[in-house]
DNA sequence: TTGTATGCGTTATCAA
DNA sequence: TTGATAACGCATACAA
């Protein structure tokens, strides 16, 4: 049944040209007489060939796949980022290979295992590889990105979201609002863009704290998801201790926050309480939630570290970069553009 | 800067043995007597040694990475059957390179590029390719299976869903809650899937509608999706004439239509109108919705699909199996299962 | 501009 | 059980 592989030798015997010409004629940075690359094209389209990637990869030393390392593709978030990343990086040419590291404890020995495919680059997205790690793919002349992860003193390139203004503007827009008790929630379970956003909220606001003119409140949710909010919300109303304006670090905690209000009606949204999210997630347009939040664009943070990973495949001894990315306020029912005039 | 990449002829050299010893030692099939094995495993430890997948991909002309193809992944139960792909081909010893065609015109270009990669096998999950392009990966001995799509002839493997009885359970439940004026509603492009549920629904029915104790209809919206959905809700309601069960073919139109229903405030569900929906996508439980659902199983699927894969890879001339995924009915507030009693 | 020859790191075949 | 050797298909250095 298996039909043999076309090789570009098939290819040089059907052109009535070399092997070595052949390859060349698919490389675009070769210079090669008009006439004969298009007889090899000719042959090659005849014979449906196709470059073996395998092959490709021994003598370069490099395949063009991308590692992808997340956690998990599921979240709303996650997988409107992953999304834009798979785009971005078929875009340029690259194939992305997704590597799920859920389970945290073994993510050194599976980033390591990922030093056979010989990747082009490996975006990592969630997961805090050991220092050892990221080295080695450095070592090996594997550039390595890391997206929104805290990480201060190795060789790898960074991509931020802008976090720190993102908690700076949701502080901003509730003190605007005429909100004097305000609270700030994140998961249990420390994320580096959690910890970020709320030190910028909490930054922002901390000289009005100190005058007090603003009363304000740190909490955690026992999970970074819908059912974490939803949990909470319950938690908090149940205490009788309601701040009037909060900013929860994800979209879908906030949604939960939300609905487990909206089940006891106690507090009006957003008069008794304003509620601000961040990332914009798809669901926070939806009708039942309608939610004021801080977006920030997935696209954007791909590009980046897609353009990141692109140059250093280029020029490998400049030192590493960061990037911000840009983060915006969107005005939303649970908070609304007039209320803060 | 770039360290020359450990080879299994550098850990033939520390451990003093043979290069094939070494190969051999990390293939289980093979028989090598326990103390070399410890040598050259210490050897390999040390050095830090990872196979060269290229290589052994030329060898063995088969890579063990597959092609997941799909149209985004950003869709709520897109990602959620993604991430339990992804998971179940780790699971397995396999990669998962992800292909996303959304651009549909070009799929089959697409697919034949993936060639180049020497993929042990090729998961379509969105964008039907010509039988051509699936015929000459069968042709070269890579597995295709095709999930949830229409394919009758190809040699390909196929998992579905079990489409026809989710629309069949859909209809009994609205029947048994003594609904009369139905009716059924998918996204204007047609999809597989939505086409199956709809005929399992509309089958269901067809022997009292012929007798004339339950009206019935059939609509679409203008797209499959949360917005599509709420925009429906709106034209219906317009109409003033309503159905008093809806069965969607996808949750995310429900909730759309659901926020529809909530914002004008005319129809209450269930007791006016009862929905359902298929899938059960995460948001069908949050308490915004609460939707009655048909219930598919994502891991479910993806078992299905990569144990499909596997055996062909063993037994390449086995003829093509199709499987059909079981689904069950979750009651939720659309339509309480006290209502159906 | 083109052809010849070499090697990438592995597995598979054969001989010891 | 082990070792020597021959592919696998390509890109590249060198020769022409």
């Amino acid at each position: 049944m298996d039909k043999p592989s076309v090789t570009s030798a098939d290819v040089a015997r059907l052109a009535g040209v070399s092997q070595s010409t052949v390859s060349r004629s698919f490389d675009s940075s070769s210079r090669i007489s008009d006439g004969t690359r298009q007889k090899v094209f000719a042959a090659a389209d005849e014979l449906g060939y196709q470059v073996n990637k395998a092959a490709q990869t021994m003598i370069k030393k490099r395949s063009d796949l991308v590692g992808l390392v997340t956690a998990g593709l599921a979240d709303p978030f996650r997988s409107e980022f992953l999304n834009s990343l798979v785009l971005e990086i078929q875009n340029n040419g690259l194939r992305p290979m997704v590597i799920d590291v859920s389970d945290t404890h073994t993510i050194d020995v599976q980033l390591q295992s990922l030093i056979q495919y010989q990747l082009s680059g490996v975006i990592i997205t969630s997961g805090t590889p050991s220092e050892a790690v990221a080295k080695t793919f450095i070592k090996r002349g594997t550039p390595v990105v890391l997206v929104n992860r805290a990480d201060h003193s190795s060789e790898a390139d960074i991509v931020n979201l802008d976090n720190e203004k993102a908690g700076a503007l949701a502080a901003e827009a509730l003190m605007k609002a005429g909100k004097r008790k305000l609270m700030v929630v994140r998961s249990k379970v420390a994320s580096y863009s959690s910890v970020k956003r709320t030190k910028g909220f909490l930054d922002k606001l901390s000289p009005f704290v100190k005058q007090g003119s603003i009363s304000l409140e740190e909490a955690f949710c026992e999970t970074g998801n819908y059912h974490g909010g939803a949990q909470f919300g319950a938690d908090l109303l149940a205490s009788k201790h309601y701040p009037d304006g909060v900013f929860f670090c994800m979209d879908c905690i906030a949604c939960g926050f939300l609905d487990a209000l909206k089940q006891s009606n106690t507090l009006a949204v957003p008069t008794d309480i304003a509620v601000i999210g961040c990332d914009d997630i798809s669901i926070a347009r939806y009708q039942s939630y309608d939610l004021t939040t801080v977006r920030q664009s997935p696209q954007k943070m791909a590009a980046a570290a897609v353009s990141a990973l692109q140059k250093r495949l280029k020029q490998p001894n400049t030192k590493p970069i960061q990037q911000k990315v840009s983060v915006e306020l969107v005005f939303r029912g649970t908070l609304t553009e007039s209320n803060t005039l």
